[in-house]
DNA sequence: GCCAACGTTGGC
DNA sequence: GCCAACGTTGGC
């Protein structure tokens, strides 16, 4: 199993719109290296929700439930579903991850305009624990 | 609101 | 195939 991040930006798609829904298409992506990432998931895979822009950080767990497919309007890219699973009672803000030790290697920081990039096991760990997860993401 | 980073487009 | 111009993303 493998971990991932998702960017997006509240005013476009926020963490409550996902949760209000729970299955999403993860669409729009235009990147070649983000549609990669999305290619190499699996069912059952989890992925970081981020906010970015405003108050970027980390909100809540999502599951991939259908592997990548293309996007009808633009068959060259597409796009996997995600199901909102888990919200962070504390979510874990870029700056705060930004002072770990622990995490200084994460792509997100590297490469900032990536919007869907893979976490290394161990800081997808790190991570969850600094969250406070809890699994009633309908609250 | 500004600006750095970087991906894409198009002229040559 | 190179590279300047331009557009977009995203942190601050």
């Amino acid at each position: 199993m493998k971990f991932w991040l998702f960017k997006s930006e509240p005013e476009t798609w926020s963490w409550k719109d996902h949760c209000a829904v729970g299955v999403e298409p993860w669409d729009g992506v235009r990147n070649y290296q983000a549609r990669n990432f999305m290619k190499e998931m699996s069912i059952g895979d989890l992925g970081f929700f981020y906010q970015s822009v405003k108050n970027p950080q980390i909100k809540g767990v999502v599951k991939i439930v259908k592997t990548y497919y293309p996007d009808p309007k633009d068959t060259r890219f597409g796009m996997v579903d995600l199901e909102a699973i888990e919200t962070f009672l504390n979510p874990v803000t870029l700056k705060e991850m930004k002072k770990d030790s622990f995490l200084e290697n994460l792509l997100l920081f590297r490469q900032s305009r990536l919007s869907v990039m893979p976490i290394p096991t161990n800081c997808w760990k790190h991570i969850v624990q600094l969250g406070n997860v809890d699994t009633n993401v309908k609250k």
